[in-house]
DNA sequence: CAAGTTATCAATAGAATGCTTGAATAGCAA
DNA sequence: TTGCTATTCAAGCATTCTATTGATAACTTG
């Protein structure tokens, strides 16, 4: 019994998995797509989404002469969200790899503080990933610069008002980024907490709410 | 960064460190306890512990000549039950396994339910796990008849109300066979959704609702 | 201190994983 | 059909995991 169990236990049980899940969490892609992102062999990222379908963790459809992966639900984004979190909290390595990878922490705000801002229209929202992700879904009302571009578009985000950037997630290092530069070139940032999967997320819930209320 | 989430991730890619999760989640115990009901040496569960402390999650006490371990937080108890939920609904595999393990499905009471149907007392709760887990925490108002005494105690239960009967969990087949035998045995009975568990950490989150209301 | 218990360590053998390489397959386009 | 591309398969080797065994360390009790 617990036996199939641990099955699912490990597709997280190895970086590049994760690495592979949190992309998918930002949305469906190919197999390349994914292999490039990572930087591994696609024969290798082939065999990795193939132990993640065998643990149903992902879906996976044909399309022409390639072949898409995508999550295989929302609840697979609620539980890489929760690993995450407890690991956090809960490792110290995890806390000293994070403060290694991401740098100095940033000041971050709230995902119903922000929401309540973007109805009164005194904040900038920034997207920082990838085009690409930003196109397979993004918060209402962002926009894209991807943080290789910041520094030149940085005339294209008006001044006065507070700007939040955002990213994949929680150990994403992009946002991080950002906000540091923001701030160097006198700008007020702070850091969406969590990142788009999680926005997503909560996004449905207060829908769902909303309907059955 | 994703290395040291994926040594968290370890702790739940073997089927006997989650037999080792399941137990701690009904309560601490030491290591020769968790080897006996594991059935396995206790240098083989030592091990597994240690491998857990490393990822964070459990904790060790020392308590004269033996070791007490713990879950390290009501949040890996909520990180398991999470992980159970979505290894139900998404491998097959694993229904199969339950299907063999548990057996025939049973009719469940959902949580609200149950605790409303407490409050009114027309139902008659049986926590039919061993002595030790219900000494280490049990629902209030329940009836300890461990599953193999519950051939002879059966004229214990009162005739004319319900009978709810729970166990360690989602994948404890205590519950499941006690329903069987009291419906066999011509007395209403139905199992807890969830267990021990899931039914504490749903009430601390509504006692500290009331808390913060 | 000596005896006895509980937990951990150390070493080992066998099994399972992870990554690489090169070949095979499925679909598309000419 | 013949090429071409994206993905998967298969084999092989190095690494890591797992469970067992027997020894060692930590602690209690007499």
């Amino acid at each position: 019994m617990f036996e199939a169990i641990a099955r699912m236990g490990k597709a997280f049980a190895s970086p590049r998995r994760l690495a592979l899940i949190d992309l998918l969490a930002q949305g469906p892609r190919t197999v390349e797509a994914l292999a490039d992102a990572t930087g591994q062999s696609s024969a290798n990222t082939s065999q990795h989404l193939q132990a993640l379908y065998a643990a149903g963790v992902v879906e996976r459809r044909r399309e022409g002469t390639r072949v898409r992966y995508a999550l295989a639900g929302d609840d697979v984004i609620e539980l890489w969200s929760a690993v995450q979190a407890i690991a956090a909290g809960r490792i110290a390595e995890v806390e000293r790899a994070a403060r290694d990878y991401l740098g100095e922490p940033v000041e971050t705000i709230a995902r119903e503080e922000l929401a309540a801002r973007l109805r009164t229209g005194d904040v900038v929202l920034v997207d920082v990933r990838p085009d690409v992700e930003f196109e397979a879904g993004h918060i209402e009302g962002a926009v894209s610069i991807p943080i290789g571009q910041l520094a030149e578009r940085l005339a294209e985000l008006p001044e006065g008002a507070e700007i939040v950037a955002y990213c994949r997630g929680r150990f994403c290092a992009y946002a991080h980024e950002a906000v540091r530069r923001l701030r160097a070139a006198g700008r007020p940032a702070r850091r969406l907490e969590g990142g788009w999967p999680e926005w997503k997320l909560a996004q449905g819930e207060t829908t769902t709410e909303r309907r059955a209320a």
